[in-house]
DNA sequence: AAGAATCCCAACCGCAAGTTG
DNA sequence: GCAACTTGCGGTTGGGATTCT
């Protein structure tokens, strides 16, 4: 099977495409279809490779090509495509009418690539990084000290920087826990792993759980530990539901994304906001997940989906008023 | 205002699978 | 079965646009 020789041919014109050879190429195409693409550029006088040609078409010319941002709804099946398929790029774009696998591959390196690292995920397993975690009590320190930092301690008295800096060991924690509760999202597809084991001493190190509680097991109740992250309105020593590894752990309420501009409202149970979405897709709703991936990021809001096969699937958000924060603190 | 840095994306490159004779 | 050719795909890059200093 030879390579194909293209565009080594002498005098053909390479780079950005004038408005003049769009035209020839569309009306071409439009009027005979493009048929053998190596042929086409001379049948339509361009003095273009096929497979400039057929690049152009195929990326831009097409009418069916949807332009301009990509909707939150989009960036989400990107990224569950994604942790299934990987850089599957045209397999990907199948799902989305009007996208190019040109196209979202550019989306990924130049966007979800780099939340995804930023977040601590690797971006091609969708799993927390090693490296992340490793960091995290110089992340917490440096969040400390920051805080301290702001206040300028030294024209304050003593109490007020003892409670400032709980108060930022506090937030820090808390963007800790948030993670953590992202990373048992990661890793729910293997609970057996070593890294699920690894969140209750998490939590223990960090002082959001007493040993006493987290001993009371997979259930840690409470009703309303993340209630406005963004503003400091969150309570202290009361714990997120979060019951790992358990086998519902495919239907837990999280973060309830439904305002995109709300703070992060856990589920507080008996609260009136209190919609449970479901942390993952239920079983039977997803195309194959091998592995479930962080796909809920961005400013999305919860949003219902259908895969390929029509089934639909509730999908937990991060908004993006959450990434800021989280990033922001430890940056 | 200007230069530097960064972002973004259209287009190119080269490999490999598929097709044809 | 084989070689030549075609097409599709994923990785990479060049340079214009935008943002930062």
């Amino acid at each position: 099977m030879g390579r194909s020789p293209c565009c080594d041919e002498n005098g053909l014109k390479k780079g950005p495409w004038a408005a003049e050879e769009d035209q020839k190429l569309t009306e071409y195409i439009v009027k005979n279809g493009h048929g053998s693409w190596r042929t086409l550029p001379k049948l339509a006088g361009l003095n273009r490779c096929g497979k400039s040609c057929r690049l152009r078409w195929t990326n831009y010319l097409r009418s069916d090509i949807k332009r301009g941002k990509f909707t939150p709804e989009e960036e989400q099946t990107i990224l569950q495509l994604h942790s299934v398929l990987g850089n599957k790029w045209s397999a990907i774009a199948k799902h989305l009418p009007g996208r190019t696998d040109n196209e979202i591959k550019n989306f990924w390196n130049t966007h979800l690539k780099k939340k995804l690292i930023q977040m601590g995920f690797d971006p091609m397993t969708h799993r927390p990084r090693a490296d992340f975690f490793a960091a995290l009590p110089q992340l917490i320190a440096l969040a400390n000290l920051r805080k301290l930092v702001e206040q300028r301690p030294w024209e304050d008295n003593t109490s007020s920087h003892l409670q400032l800096q709980a108060d930022a060991v506090q937030a820090a924690k808390l963007d800790y826990l948030q993670c953590l509760l992202q990373s048992a999202a990661a890793i729910v597809s293997s609970p057996t792993s070593s890294s699920i084991k690894t969140i209750p001493t998490d939590l223990e190190q960090i002082g959001l759980l007493s040993p006493s509680q987290m001993s009371s097991s997979s259930s840690l109740s409470s009703p309303r530990i993340l209630e406005s992250i963004n503003g400091q309105d969150f309570l202290t020593g009361q714990l997120p539901d979060i019951q790992i590894p358990s086998s519902s752990f495919y239907e837990q309420p999280i973060i309830n994304g439904g305002n995109q501009n709300s703070d992060y409202t856990a589920n507080n149970g008996a609260g009136e906001n209190s919609t449970h979405k479901p942390l993952f897709m239920s079983e039977n709703s997803l195309p194959p997940l091998a592995d479930f991936p962080i796909c809920n990021f961005g400013d999305a809001c919860s949003t219902s989906r259908s895969d390929a096969d029509g089934h639909s699937a509730q999908l937990p958000i991060w908004s993006e008023s959450f990434y800021d924060h989280f990033m922001s603190e430890f940056a």
